[in-house]
DNA sequence: TTGTAATTGACATAATATTGTCAATATGGA
DNA sequence: TCCATATTGACAATATTATGTCAATTACAA
């Protein structure tokens, strides 16, 4: 293969990425306006359901670690929730420093109603795609995301 | 359309924004290894490209409306771009302040020297990927930008 | 057990992004 | 022309993110 030019994949893949920065921007955004009147941002939100989801309480390293991220932005965020009692440290008993973090109750039902304002947004944004499509655009994002956490 | 549950297009479309989510994030980072030797950035390689195939030379706020970002940030990285004579502001015919942005010499042999780490970097990338899946990939995140833009 | 490397939370500092304001300019209608 | 509105670059003030360091802890191999 020929250094100098693009691949006819290549060349598409470079189009794609570029959509996939635009198209981030417009989600973030998007996600702070739908979550603000919760008191909630793009990121903090992320982070909460990333803790509901998680199979099982886990440290702040782990969640930074699994997101791709800095675990400094996660532990800031991860504090204030704390003060604001939207989540909770509990013990971790393989680790004396490396506290678990999980959704207080009051946590839950902010979550729960993040997901009840984005049920309707998301169902409303996809109506016109094929599951098909949409299936496609997904393997082919998280293959690309797979080759480059090999690469790094 | 019930609104407390997802449809089958919502709920593909939650995971494939998490993944566009992850993705961005890595394809950043690579981006930011890839041309750090050039003394580029993500951010200032996405702005000089803006530049580079723009049609005609444009403004800073007409390049941030057009990349969905602040203009703030643009105006920020441009002008420090020209201060090290990558970029320049050519006088706007039609406008005494908004100046027009275009690359130096200098500038232009700076983002072909980026494109000349990207090109082999896609290739590689890309290389098992089919270019139907990429296209459809490529058609199902410009639908949701064009989507969320018309939304919001 | 002992030593070495890796992980983790805390902290500090710099870089970047966000948000709001202002005056100059441009646009379009009355 | 005159006026209201929008755009633009400059500037300032916060907020957020990125980067590096440290000590405590853990994991693992010798």
């Amino acid at each position: 293969m020929a250094d100098e030019e693009w691949t006819e994949a290549g060349k598409a893949v470079t189009a794609l990425v570029l959509d996939v920065f635009r198209l981030n921007g417009r989600l973030q955004l998007a996600g702070d306006r739908l979550v603000a009147g919760l008191g909630l941002t793009s990121a903090r939100w992320q982070i909460l359901g990333a803790i509901a989801y998680a199979e099982r309480p886990e440290s702040v390293a782990w969640h930074a670690r699994t997101m791709g991220v800095h675990r400094q932005g996660v532990q800031r965020i991860v504090n204030e929730l704390e003060k604001e009692g939207i989540v909770e440290f509990q013990p971790n008993p393989h680790h004396k420093r490396a506290h678990l973090v999980v959704l207080t109750p009051k946590g839950q039902k902010l979550f729960d109603a993040a997901i009840a304002l984005q049920v309707p947004w998301v169902n409303d944004l996809s109506k016109d795609l094929s599951p098909d499509d949409i299936a496609t655009a997904t393997d082919v994002i998280e293959y690309l995301k797979k080759r480059l956490e090999e690469m790094g």
